[in-house]
DNA sequence: CCTTATCTTGAGTGTACATTCAAGATAAGG
DNA sequence: CCTTATCTTGAATGTACACTCAAGATAAGG
């Protein structure tokens, strides 16, 4: 009768950073034991294995995303200001020198497509649940009168989806704030037409 | 006074295959003896090392890249049907099943970025380099005065990259042809506007 | 304060990996 | 047809990995 030690959301936070940094593959669990500050056993005991702590750390991820976004959205104020803020966060992420310029999600399907075919599913859905959110919001400003209905809904969330996912690749070719700016610029005018 | 029997061609070929579908860090040489049918030692002795197949692999990638752009665009027909049928053809490989669905530049950036410098430039400077070839395309469209100047073919250049990396990553979330080729029409617009 | 269930510890295990190298094979030059 | 430089072969090497497990530590219940 003992209760487990470690805080788990600042271990899943860390190991979230580590796969984000590395990869699935090149994170090791020799470093997760490292940014975890726990032992292999410790580690095994509470998640099972390296699989393991890599879909919960997704979890968490997508947790915290979720946050992150329902703050940003939560006011019943107008829409299309808060997407632009949204957007352009996505832009200052990238030009940060931080590791989280790249999206846990993307980057993780982009590795493991074809080779697991479960953490595949999860990220899938968890990007998908993504665009729905996404989704939400363009409702909210069809509702509002703040875009017209030329285009659904669904179809806006898409294309401003791709939109971002391609934005941060492209960070990855071009770190410069300005050619950023104007592609999430140009971007959000083409998702509010 | 012997010369290498391998067609170095074909086995960057393949080699390219194998990276493109489990990664950099997951093919394994072992995984690389296979597919090229040569033993390490001859891999080593024409590549120098892992790294060395992998360079000369985009090498590849990169010249058979610009031999299918240029057989698409050397016509001096008008420009934006052949970039339709371009962006067309993405979607295509986005729903088949190949391995080759995905970008082995865009792949391979998103997964060293930040753990070799050498490799990172080299996918930078030739993904890069495309941007360039779809910004020759743009302002030979301009000069027929198939677009207007109102965007610089830069501009377009930067914006259809970004889009056609969206729809690759977007593509592995939902696969719907549909869904896709609504994506890939709803691009063609806002670059060509 | 003792029992017991559970957690923590970290050395140990087997496997898979990138790379090397010495022996064998083979083509060009004389 | 012999020499020799170069290529091919594949077993061997050392390292890094994911994962295990038995011994030790610790808290809750009685």
């Amino acid at each position: 009768m003992r209760v487990a030690e470690f805080d788990r959301e600042y271990v899943l936070r860390q190991a979230m950073i580590a796969f984000t940094q590395y990869g699935y593959a090149k994170t090791s669990m020799q470093k997760l034991t490292q940014v975890t500050a726990l032992h292999p056993g410790s580690l095994y005991a509470a998640f099972k294995n390296k699989k393991g702590i890599f879909l919960a750390a997704i979890e968490q991820y997508q947790a915290d995303r979720n946050q992150q976004f329902t703050n940003l959205f939560c006011a019943d104020k107008a829409v299309l200001p808060n997407l632009k803020a949204y957007i352009d966060s996505v832009v200052a992420e990238c030009v940060s020198g931080d590791s989280m310029k790249v999206c846990l999600l993307t980057k993780s399907i982009s590795e493991v497509e074809g080779q697991d075919e479960q953490i595949s599913q999860v990220l899938s859905d968890n990007l998908n649940a993504y665009e729905n959110t996404l989704a939400e919001q363009f409702n909210r400003a069809i509702l509002k009168n703040e875009i017209t209905t030329e285009y659904t809904a669904k179809q806006r969330a898409r294309f401003l989806a791709m939109g971002l996912y391609g934005l941060r690749t492209y960070a990855l070719t071009n770190n410069k704030r300005d050619d950023l700016k104007q592609l999430a610029d140009d971007l959000y005018i083409a998702i509010t037409k």
